[in-house]
DNA sequence: CATGATTTTCATAATATACTGAAAATTCAG
DNA sequence: CTGAATTTTCAGTATATTATGAAAATCATG
């Protein structure tokens, strides 16, 4: 055990509260605790870490930590890399919060506004040419969200298309 | 059982899908199934409906229908209304879009942004006297997690306060 | 206030999701 | 090749979430 002084045990606190709770949230967020807590300690992490560390860090098993990290690698908030002359693999987050937000953001259009824009679209389609106040009144309401549903969608590659800078300057400009 | 036309038959089937599946893409915005589908069944019903109603359309029990109305109506998706000469409580959806956007906005930030954004603040705080560069990384880290969050919020709300008009504009000048 | 209708609650059951740990597969150095 | 290190898989287990249904509470009406 290392020693340690007042201020690095104050460090290792804030840390551990921010892992901890990171992967309490990361439910809310549709993703789960585990692998919110894998990318809070990677995110805050000064060096890349094997999945033995972060084992050991989380208290979690190898195939718990293997999985998520592998899901974490899929979505695009963390990167396998190398260590020469090191057989096993090594994980880095991505820590740009402009970055982290737009892997986010895509993933959720992906698994969120499409498939709702999808069904929409086909429930719309397919009532379109149907006689009656009812059906009239389904493809309407049917239509107006897949308009609200397309128009979120197009924003959603927009925003995520544009630069940080930029897309402060809007932000900035719509606070003002 | 009504006798039905081919018509009237393909909107049940278009109705029926429409249910099922907003269901299930409920599932992947962290609320549940029941309580979507409920939603999708109030948005495009012509009329209020009463729990039983709710209950025999979806196939669900009497303690799960209610559950969800009363969860729907916190939100401020569903409405409670009633029927003179009934002394059941009728429910009704709200269908205006922008406004469906707006609770659900309002409803996102509290659950998943606002918590978030007490934590880094935290954890910014505690650490901004630390000395060593592991506290500075830390730091620095989740200070700019922390500014985000916080632009995003704030952002949220302003989006949610605008005529749905003035939004439309907005949006359609960032596509433009 | 008694009664029947309706709503609400909640213990139990069912289902869905996540985790473990060990075995199997893969990789690589010698 | 061989075998040790490492990654990957997955059946079984644990946990968390959601649904049921019946009992309790509430309510409205005569």
């Amino acid at each position: 055990m290392k020693i340690m002084n007042a201020s690095s045990d104050k460090l290792k606190e804030s840390k551990e509260e921010f892992i901890a709770q990171w992967g309490a949230l990361g439910t809310q967020w549709g993703i789960n605790r585990t692998m919110a807590q894998i990318h809070a300690l990677l995110m805050i992490s000064p060096q890349s870490m094997c999945t033995d560390e972060v084992m050991e860090e989380l208290e979690i098993s190898r195939g718990n930590a293997h999985t998520n990290l592998k899901e974490l690698v899929a979505w695009g908030l963390v990167r396998m890399v190398v260590i020469k002359g090191d057989r096993r693999d090594f994980y880095e987050a991505e820590k740009d919060v402009w970055q982290i937000f737009r892997i986010i953001a895509r993933e959720r259009k992906r698994r969120e506004i499409e498939p709702a824009l999808a069904l929409l679209t086909k429930c719309a389609e397919e009532t379109k040419n149907l006689k009656g106040d009812d059906a009239k009144a389904f493809h309407q309401q049917v239509s107006e969200l897949q308009e609200f549903v397309g128009l979120a969608s197009h924003l959603s590659d927009r925003v995520a298309a544009m630069k940080h800078s930029f897309a402060l300057q809007i932000a900035t400009k719509l606070l003002g």
